[in-house]
DNA sequence: AACACATGCTGAGCATACTCACTATGTGGA
DNA sequence: TCCACATAGTGAGTATGCTCAGCATGTGTT
C-alpha cells in the first residue's frame, strides 16, 4: 500500500513536470506565432528535402492523420505552409513551407532550444543519462 | 550544441513517457466510464467531508474554473455527481457524488492504483527517489 | 442606501488530441 | 476489364485544456 501510494505521487509529479515544461515552452514559442505542435510539423517539413504528404507528416510528428489536417489548416491560414496537389496521386496533397514558414521555423527552433536548455540547466550529463534511463523503464512497462 | 541537442532528446522522451503513461492509464479507466480528469475530480469529492463549490473543486484539481464547469456537466450527464444550489451563496453551486459516483470513484481508484503500480514496477524505492529529485530540478527551472 | 469592486459560474471560441464514417482515388487479382 | 480492397484526406463529434467576456450576486466603503 505504501508503495502504491508512492507511485501515485511520483506519477503526479511526472505529469506536473511535463505540464509545466510545456507551458514554459509554449509561452516562449507563442511570441513567434508558433507552439509545440506547430513546431513539430514545421521541423519535419524543414528537415525534409521534398514536400511531405499529409500522411507522412502525421507519421513523422506522431499524431493521428485527422489532427494533421486541422494543424495544416491552421498553418495554411497563417501562411506558413501550403498544400499542393500531388502530381501523381490525386488523393494526396503535398505540404511545403512557405518563405514565412521557413522564417517562423528558424525562430521557433531557436526559442525552443533556448527554453529546453534553460529547463534542463540544473541537470548535468550524468543526471540526464539517469533520467533518460528511468523514463525508459517506465516506457517499457507501459508498452 | 551537442548539449542542447541532448536536452531536445531528453525532453522528447519526457513528453513521450508521460503521453504513453496517460494512454496506458486512460485505457484502463475507460472500462469503468472514468478518465484521468474525471478521477481527479471524483477523488477530491470523495476525500471531502462536505460537497465542494465549483471553485474549490477547480483549485483542488488544479484546472481552470471553466474546465471544471465542462467536466462537472459531463459527470452530471452520466449521473456521477450532482449540482446543488449553495444554501447561503446564491452565486455558487455545491457538487457532490451520487451513489453511482461513489461506486465509479472506488472502481476507478483501484484501476488507477493498479495501472500506476504496473507502470512503475521497474523502479525500486531508490529509483523513485532519484526520479523525483530529477523531476523536481526541472520544475525549479520552469517556475 | 448606493456605488464600486470582487467573486462564482458559464457562454463563446480556440488549440490539441482522439475515433469513426465517408468520399475519392489507387491497385491488384479474377 | 472490373470488382474488391487499401489508402489519402477530411467531416462530424468528443475530451481535455485554455482565455476572455459577461451576468448575477456578495461585500465593503462612503
Amino acid at each position: 500500500m505504501a508503495v502504491q501510494g508512492s507511485s501515485d505521487i511520483l506519477i503526479d509529479e511526472l505529469y506536473e513536470t511535463t505540464y509545466r515544461l510545456r507551458l514554459f515552452v509554449e509561452a516562449r514559442l507563442r511570441e513567434k506565432g508558433a507552439s509545440v505542435a506547430r513546431l513539430r510539423a514545421l521541423r519535419m517539413l524543414a528537415r525534409s528535402e521534398k514536400p511531405l504528404r499529409m500522411r507522412d507528416l502525421s507519421e513523422m510528428t506522431g499524431v493521428a492523420a485527422r489532427t494533421t489536417t486541422s494543424l495544416v489548416d491552421s498553418l495554411e491560414r497563417d501562411g506558413l505552409v501550403e498544400r499542393v496537389r500531388h502530381p501523381e496521386d490525386r488523393r494526396a496533397f503535398l505540404v511545403r513551407l512557405t518563405p514565412a514558414g521557413v522564417v517562423c521555423h528558424r525562430e521557433a527552433e531557436e526559442l525552443d532550444r533556448e527554453a529546453l536548455a534553460e529547463a534542463t540547466a540544473g541537470l548535468d550529463a550524468e543526471d540526464r543519462e539517469r533520467l533518460r534511463a528511468l523514463l525508459a523503464r517506465i516506457r517499457e512497462a507501459t508498452g
